[in-house]
DNA sequence: TCTGTCAACTTGTAAGACAAGTTGTCAAGT
DNA sequence: ACTTGACAACTTGTCTTACAAGTTGACAGA
């Protein structure tokens, strides 16, 4: 059967005509993150369905973490933060063997862009507050939990540096899908104190100005992650 | 306010609950890709409520691109590929606006790094198809329109043999937010010539296994996109 | 000015009804 | 024996109505 017979409802139903209009007029931005939409009946008059119909699509939207509704309270776009956009992809992650690996490679390939990009055009403020996360970072090792917030804003730092919102947005949001397994191998002996090593050795290169050299050091990062990672979800696949 | 006092109602509802429920059974591999669910009325008996709450969670999951259903024809689990569940990062990706020097870095890195990938992990059939691809591209050069849905492909059809969901995900959504610019530079003498050029040596690297040889070929065809597509902009601004 | 109460509004859930589409059965026809 | 056609049962799509549960804002009283 050749592929071109496809079924061919593609007409989509009503709730999820409406669920894609609400969704274009939040990424187009008529309506901005915490704004509160109108009630569901009025939804339903204005696009003229019944109110299942809207309330389907909104169910929709709140399942992708697109907004957010109070019993009584209203509906409201959430703060469309890449963690919580993001965590219905984590369903991904369970669902293919290889998945994992094709994360790593692409925070591989991003954050060492990013890396690179930092340190050709971060300024003297930016590499010295860089040095000085790393310098507390290696102050922080024994502490997996201030460690990890940490580690947060050192990633964060560097996409801010490397002044490409697009990439950094990317970066954010494959930073967000790992972050449940990073929790728990950051809990491993060593593993901080690995990760506060490399952030210095990033730090440095960027300091210096040696994109090269950042791309590198990050590169090595990101595989003591992806190891570590591997690691503790192989020993305690639980919890 | 500390945020340790956030709003309490975490108590999820009742459709949340269902739709987790489902999710977890597709996730845990009790309910197959391709496989169809019960009937709304058996699940609503089944979890003890209403059919409202089951649609709402099937509207959910179906949004997410996790099931699909047809009137009379039942729900079932989608085939779970990566494009249908890659929304939520696309979506992300769609929400801030970028410039345009972002973008080309951006896709200078990305699809390098595609572009290597598949250099490395193609196999002869998909080697095939792509040098087919671009003899018939160069065949085509002097229709914009029909070189442009084989550009299309071609950066698709890469990104599918690099075999890395996430970074041809992303890949697809800079591809599509610079679509619209791409439309009026491919008007202009020589430049659909000179992509078919670019993409016979792309290919040309990929089909021989050249990780390096196919970034540095990519690496070339965005640049040159991006002159090209600066120019356009520059000469008629407008559109 | 502060506070408690209450009415109006909003979302959550339930139930019933009908329309529209699909699937399988089964008998008639070739 | 195989195909074709009609038909019945089932399933999803949509609408309507109703009530429960929670929030918000206004208003009266202290």
């Amino acid at each position: 059967m050749p592929a071109a017979f496809a079924p061919l409802p593609q007409q989509k139903s009503a709730s999820e005509r409406v669920g894609d209009r609400l969704r274009d007029l939040i990424a187009s931005g008529n309506l901005a993150a915490g704004e509160k939409l109108p009630s569901e009946n009025e939804l339903a008059r204005a696009l003229q369905v019944s109110r299942p119909v809207v309330r389907e699509a909104l169910r929709g939207l709140s399942m992708m973490g697109i907004v957010e509704s109070r019993q009584g309270g209203g509906c409201h776009v959430t703060d469309l933060s890449a963690s919580r956009l993001m965590s219905p992809l984590s369903f991904y992650l369970q669902l293919r063997d290889h998945s994992m690996e094709e994360l790593f490679r692409a925070r591989s390939l991003i954050d060492s862009g990013l890396a690179a990009d930092a340190a050709r055009s971060a300024d003297e403020d930016g590499k010295a507050q860089l040095m000085e996360m790393a310098r507390i970072g290696h102050d922080l090792a024994a502490d997996p939990v201030m460690f990890r917030v940490m580690d947060a804003q050192f990633h964060r730092l560097i996409g801010e540096l490397a002044a490409n919102s697009f990439l950094q947005s990317v970066s954010q949001a494959l930073y967000s899908l790992a972050i449940d397994l990073r929790r728990q191998a950051s809990h491993m002996p060593g593993v901080t104190a690995q990760s506060a090593h490399d952030h210095q050795a990033i730090a440095q290169a960027i300091a210096a100005g040696d994109q090269g050299g950042a791309a590198r050091a990050m590169l090595v990062h990101v595989d003591h992650i992806r190891l570590t990672t591997a690691q503790a979800t192989t020993i305690s696949p639980s919890v």
